[in-house]
DNA sequence: TTCCATTTATACGCATCCGTATATATACGG
DNA sequence: CCGTATATATACGGATGCGTATAAATGGAA
């Protein structure tokens, strides 16, 4: 059987859509300007991919993995306790601006009642929460309290994201986003108790 | 002088484009699917604005002033201690889907390259973290800690007006909203000083 | 080298925008 | 009721997008 070499891969296109949705959010993800991008004609797209929206679910997909499990993998495997995971969370997740930029662009397209994005960015949303709200519970907390504090310490972060994405001029310099750091970690990390 | 009565107003125009930002995004503002929900064709647009992007910019400056200037004059009217003011101004500004969602759109265009609307939403978020810690201020603390607990509040509206905007279900029902709120109210209103 | 499956390029139809041009409708002053 | 300024409809050109059809290129197998 011939297994001619893909020249263009499934996984060129969705590595690219995903910069793309980094650089110009989920509207910019078209099937001719990423055809652009790879410097290679649309013929291409249509032969591994059924339509744009099969590209978009792809990416997506695989974003979910990345912002979600990955994450939650990395920490996991260190066996830190609760509460320096919890800040560790914070730390790595808070500051990437390539993660906050896909996330706030799919924020966006979610809003603006694209289904297929809203989906799994509420499917991101609800594995993310659950994470914090277990470290939470380790942390003595009831259930309850657990998902309360997960959710504050989840828009929290959303909010940051969201700030930092837009303008980190908004921080002025880095001593004032370091501050924010601090006062952030101030929240979402219970004190400890005796 | 002939002062024939408009039929169509610039009003009505931007008006419309908010609420087509509301329902779908800054994108959604297109000169003919405007015209169709107002019941009119492109025609009279072109009569009152110059370009689409006039009645974006029109749009935006009117929406400043409504999330802005508007929700500060009315807690000021009341001359509540500072404290209080906090507590209102969370309670008023977070929970109105109407300001969420248009927040929301306004955030995704500022990330996806639109110029025009990042300027206005960086005023907006100046405007509104100037606000807060003014009110921060008065509570005694000095310049730079009322910035830094401004900021994390703010951050903390910002997270959870996604979070609500995007799916009031993440919350389950409306209890769980409104432990979230007391969750809130503990992080950005801080504990009294005797 | 020749053949053929795999992969890509190119050209097209159709839809949706924006902005312009031009014809038409509306209503008020005289 | 007529004329003119004000407001709207309609038709068009040009750009860009998706998806299809078909031709061409590429490279491994025989």
């Amino acid at each position: 059987m011939r297994v001619a070499k893909a020249r263009t891969t499934r996984i060129d296109w969705i590595d690219e859509a995903l910069r793309v949705i980094h650089d110009e959010g989920v509207d910019g993800v078209r099937v001719e300007s990423i055809a652009r991008r790879l410097k290679v004609s649309k013929g291409g797209f249509y032969y591994n991919f059924q339509t744009r929206d099969e590209l978009l679910s792809a990416a997506l997909v695989t974003w979910e993995e990345r912002s979600v499990a990955e994450v939650i993998n990395l920490l996991e495997r260190e066996e830190l306790p609760p509460r320096a995971r919890l800040e560790q969370l914070f730390d790595l997740a808070s500051w990437d601006q390539r993660v906050l930029r896909v996330d706030a662009a799919l924020a966006a397209a979610s809003l603006t009642g694209d289904t297929q994005v809203k989906v799994v960015y509420e499917r991101i949303h609800a594995r993310r929460l659950a994470y914090v709200a277990s470290i939470y519970a380790e942390l003595g907390y009831d259930e309850s309290e657990a998902e309360r504090w997960a959710r504050g310490a989840y828009a929290t972060w959303l909010g940051t994201a969201q700030l930092v994405a837009l303008d980190r001029e908004t921080f002025g310099s880095d001593v004032h986003l370091e501050r924010h750091r601090h006062q952030i970690r101030a929240i979402v990390v219970p004190p400890e108790r005796d």
